[in-house]
DNA sequence: CTGAATCCGACACGATACTG
DNA sequence: CAGTATCGTGTCGGATTCAG
């Protein structure tokens, strides 16, 4: 594979993005560390790639030992997953999100993909990278009309994505639409506030306050 | 701008992708990080860049207020340098040092540019990445033939790089080639080791124990 | 319906030369 | 020193097609 994409310098950084800086990869890596993915899972999460150009990430990705292709013999089914390798970038995506999130964020534009769950994949690697932590273990869930509901968890030490398995009640339910809680992300201070007053929150009075906290939403009128 | 790179997620990371996921982006923002630049020395360190990119590259960078353009009045001179937001690309470049030093190295090409100062840029942020500390402060010099000598320095706390300003005697002093260097940095254990057995070393015992340890140069015959 | 492959056009990028 | 100008190539997007 002829890598048109060379620096040729010596230098670590400029290697890793000869691997990982073509378009696309590192949002295929960012997809992967929910877990493992199908090739149309990729393709909706991604929006607006064509089948031909997941189809040359995902191989020169596997080629460079990032990603794995899982195939059951027998199953027609593709799985994608990280390597340990791939799993190792996760660091920087955490970057990326920390400096996303301070300096690049704006208002979701209308044909936007919203997912839920990336969004709160986003919010633990933010809350971690910022070293926020609850006083107890909590739970969270965000529902929203076309997601399935989304929840994060703070275990004691770290914020993760929760699957769909075991469901003790969460401390705190917010029930919003997509576009209502991407723009409740997207504003800041007051406007955050505004956002937030228009959503369903159901949740004991500690557990709202911690959340108005995590999310800097001033007490406001 | 009509930028055209858009990936249309809401997501902070595919954010900060279209800021600077462009090609040479990230490098322009790690040599800047370094400290202020004028537009011939990005160009010699950037090797392959042609001036239309860096052109072009620089004026996005300025417009997204990561790069500053700072020309005396009456002087021709410009020097480029970070903004905050620019700066605070700093745990990017990081993480994207620490993946690329272990899990993207290899030995130079031969056109290669090996800049020193950016190799000991690289294994400063690498070491602060790691956590490693001397029991106390120390500096090392790396001298090779055409480049100027360059130091790095652990203060107490983190590792940076030392400009040429205040020379006290620094506890180690290697010299060799910037070839030979570069070969040291790519190679790992025994192979490390017999590079480092051809380059001269001055300093104490202690000191190049601890070289020694940091590189993990295994004791060998 | 999943997991692709193919063709074509737009534009991002590279190489080289030249300018105030 | 700090860029422009010109021209060719490669990367990528869009639409269509295809096999299991």
């Amino acid at each position: 594979m002829a890598r048109t994409r060379t620096y040729n310098h010596f230098c670590p950084v400029a290697r890793s993005l000869e691997v990982i800086g073509e378009k696309w990869s590192l949002l295929i890596v960012r997809d992967l560390l929910r877990g493992p993915q199908r090739f149309t899972d990729l393709l909706r999460g991604l929006n607006n790639i064509t089948p031909k150009w997941l189809t040359l990430r995902l191989r020169e990705l596997e080629s460079a030992g990032i990603v794995e292709r899982d195939q059951e013999p027998g199953r027609k089914e593709v799985r994608y997953r990280l390597t340990e390798k791939g799993a190792q970038l996760g660091p920087v995506i955490a970057a990326l999100n920390v400096w996303g999130v301070d300096h690049a964020m704006r208002p979701p534009e209308p044909g936007e993909g919203i997912l839920l769950a990336r969004s709160l994949q986003a919010i633990a690697s933010y809350f971690n990278s910022r070293g926020l932590k609850a006083e107890v273990p909590l739970e969270w869930e965000i529902r929203t009309p076309d997601n399935p509901p989304a929840r994060i968890r703070f275990d004691g030490e770290t914020w993760r994505l929760r699957g769909e398995d075991p469901p003790p009640a969460p401390a705190l339910v917010v029930e919003s639409d997509a576009q209502a809680w991407a723009e409740f992300l997207a504003a800041r201070g007051e406007d955050r506030a505004a956002v937030f007053a228009r959503m369903r929150v159901a949740g004991g009075d500690d557990a709202v306050a911690f959340f108005r906290q995590a999310f800097r939403i001033p007490v406001g009128a």
